[in-house]
DNA sequence: CGACACCTTGAAGAGGTTCAAGAAATGTGG
DNA sequence: CCACATTTCTTGAACCTCTTCAAGGTGTCG
């Protein structure tokens, strides 16, 4: 099925510290190097898992950039989320036994497949990875707070600017530049996560460069302004 | 600190099927009854935890209606969320071992305590219950990719039609109507779930009245034709 | 019964969308 | 490697939905 799949261990995996718990003994981290089967290499463009397909396992992100995406028959069309290396792909999969949405790698990215009855498995014996899995899934929920709160009352500036700084945070947790930043989606996909559309994203980006706040070429932002930006997503001149 | 606490027992609990694995053997269902510590009592208005507050326990909720809210310094307030009777809430919470939400009783409530530690242990023994705890965790993620959807690209009719069918769907499932409904929350409280004000909300249910899709007096509604609603939630004319 | 919270409705205004056109970047095939 | 097709991005102008501000009505609870 897939054959660009390779064998591989987790204990020496230099993202280990960012998908897995720290502090095992090393008997633990023996029975981790179980969880992962194989890698797999997802093309840009190309699926990892969509929409109704069954779900077997959940991803961790060694190399690349996703989206994941809800997109209903009647045309809707809604980005959930943008994940980078490091993060946990999957988990809506498990309460229907089927993923409920699609995740398509933005760039050529490559993915440690984790199969889930081996996760239960393993979390059954390993307390520390029982309560890994835990927060991870606890991590996603607080995410999706955020980003209804994002969806639910911000406006346009505010929202880009919270998406700005919340991008470049990550990126700079995995050793990337605090200021610098290439965008690996486009203004539609920005769009659809952040509720606007595409016009009204390029518009605001050019709005943050008049001001000051950012330079921006197409994908390439670099951010001039951090403060600015988030008395932005903390002003409260728009709220109660 | 809580006066009104009892201690229970899940076993014989009738609204196990809705909180709880199903098929489980005697053994394992003795080892379920020592996963709920006691019951507490919350009156309307009353929380029962708050941002910041340290996390112990998930909570299922037996008698009553909650709503989730962020607060933020800046005065934004976003509802998270709505809770009735079965549902398990306080998932929020493991990730940083604190809470990020208020949860608030909107009638009074009953709820289980539930520490998040003997989840823990006995997850490790009781494979369907680990199995359930995921499935509620990933059951609460997907509902969240919903609610974004809803955000992020609905119109404000669309928005209180969606919001209702669930309602009574959720009700309906707890065998109440299909069709009458009181709601629980103000039309602000409905506006900040929605990301409406609560005038749009309001201006949206009279126009629902006046097309004859539902009667509504205050907080007593009946839905008069859940055909058109539904229409309405997968209306394809207003989207790419 | 009076105070307070909640809800409804109107009118004006703002923010974002839609439609449209053109420019810039990217990818493809010869 | 260049020319062309395609995708992506930007910007303008008109429009529309939702918000804001305001006033009055309804319901509820001590």
């Amino acid at each position: 099925m897939h054959p660009e799949v390779i064998k591989v261990a987790c204990s020496n995996c230099n993202l280990r510290e960012l998908c897995m718990p720290v502090g095992l003994s090393d008997q633990d981290l023996t029975r981790l190097d179980e969880l992962v089967a194989v890698r797999r290499k997802v093309k840009r463009g190309d699926t990892l898992f969509t929409n109704g397909e069954k779900f077997t396992s959940l991803y961790a992100i060694r190399t690349g950039f996703f989206k994941t995406c809800l997109a209903t028959e009647d045309g809707r069309d809604q980005v959930t989320g943008f994940q980078m290396a490091g993060e946990i792909i999957g988990l809506d999969g498990i309460v229907n036994d089927q993923h409920s949405c699609d995740a398509v790698a933005l760039e050529d990215a490559e993915v440690c497949v984790m199969p889930f009855d081996r996760i239960e498995e393993i979390s059954r014996e390993v307390k520390a990875l029982q309560h890994h899995v835990h927060k991870i899934m606890s991590r996603e929920i607080v995410r999706e707070h955020g980003v209804m709160l994002l969806l639910g009352s911000m406006r346009a500036e505010e929202r880009l600017a919270a998406f700005l700084l919340n991008l470049v945070q990550r990126l700079h947790a995995r050793g990337f530049s605090q200021s610098e930043l290439i965008l690996r989606m486009t203004r539609e996909e920005i769009g659809s996560y952040l509720g606007l559309k595409l016009e009204t994203v390029s518009r605001t980006f050019s709005k943050f460069v008049e001001e000051g706040m950012v330079e921006v070429k197409q994908r390439h932002v670099r951010i001039l302004n951090t403060d600015a930006l988030q008395r932005l997503v903390n002003n409260t001149s728009h709220c109660e």
